[in-house]
DNA sequence: CAAGTTACCTGACGGC
DNA sequence: TGCCGTCAGGTAACTT
């Protein structure tokens, strides 16, 4: 499920019901993620200690807590996050359940557990950008997302353009499913070398990829307030996808049949007639 | 060093 | 119905 705007979408619906809260308890399920989670860390830090914020940078969201210390979720593929009462019973794949102030838990729920849960202590807060976000590229809405930037990073390199917005290193957040859309909303094919890319080019890619996340975390939006209780994928993206998984279908501008290829092993798509 | 491949996991789906 | 291969929105560690 999570690109940056269904990331974006989850912080936002966190926030309200998280912040001011504080942690009484937390049950993990023993399972590994993508990393061992760090359970009595997290005990250490969160538990009678009060959430001061949710924020996102790239993937990950970011828990603040009244003591500078921070808790950092990714949601891998399938992660996501939810609010139940007690009395519901966990679901197969909870792997951590924080219990609130408010007799709510909140639940990270993850099936194929490629996510991520880390802590990090007050000292290690401020040191964020160069340690775990060493290697992540700049937020697409940052002011440091430039035409110049693109274009100087991808000199002389013969990487697919599509494979390269989708690098954390280049920008961050940008994953499968908007890499295809913002390069359809650009009219480039995602399979032309970066080399090749003219400034004005990159200086279009910018603002459609701006456009595709914008969109996406308003769409997401529409449903945020039900977080209560839903947890799980209700109904987020009713998005409507120009290429992505449209092989074989016709372009929603030309008509022509979308096409479908592989690049860097994963899947590709584009109309042959809009992107050149 | 850049670019491509593989591994980590589970579940859903299509073909036979 | 069931078995098998393939694929899935992420990322890092590999190999070439």
């Amino acid at each position: 499920m999570p690109e940056l705007p269904e990331v974006e979408v989850v912080c936002r619906g966190l926030r309200p019901h998280l912040v001011g809260r504080a942690v009484t308890g937390i049950l993990t399920s023993g399972k590994k993620l993508r990393e061992e989670i760090p359970a009595e860390r997290l005990r250490r830090e969160m538990v009678d200690r009060r959430i001061v914020s949710v924020t996102r940078r790239a993937k990950f969201l970011q828990v603040g807590l009244e003591t500078g210390a921070m808790v950092l979720i990714h949601l891998g593929m399938t992660g996501n996050l939810g609010f139940f009462p007690p009395v519901v019973p966990p679901a197969r794949h909870d792997h951590v359940r924080w219990l609130l102030d408010n007799g709510l838990e909140l639940r990270y729920h993850d099936t194929r557990r490629f996510g991520a849960i880390r802590v990090l202590g007050p000292e290690e807060v401020p040191r964020l950008e160069e340690t775990v976000y060493r290697t992540t590229g700049p937020e697409p809405f940052g002011e440091d997302f430039t035409a110049d930037y693109l274009h100087r990073l991808a000199k002389g390199r013969e990487v697919a353009v599509k494979a390269f917005i989708m690098t954390n290193q280049v920008v961050a957040g940008v994953g499968n499913i908007y890499a295809n859309e913002s390069l359809f909303r650009a009219g480039i094919r995602p399979d032309r070398k970066v080399k090749s890319l003219s400034r004005n080019e990159w200086a279009r890619l910018i603002p459609a990829i701006r456009e595709i996340l914008r969109h996406a975390i308003e769409c997401g939006g529409s449903t945020i307030s039900d977080f209560l209780d839903a947890g799980r994928e209700k109904g987020y993206f009713q998005i409507n996808f120009k290429v992505y998984g449209r092989d074989g279908q016709a372009c929603t501008a030309c008509g022509a049949a979308i096409g479908k290829k592989t690049i860097g092993g994963r899947a590709s798509y584009c109309c042959p007639n809009c992107q050149t």
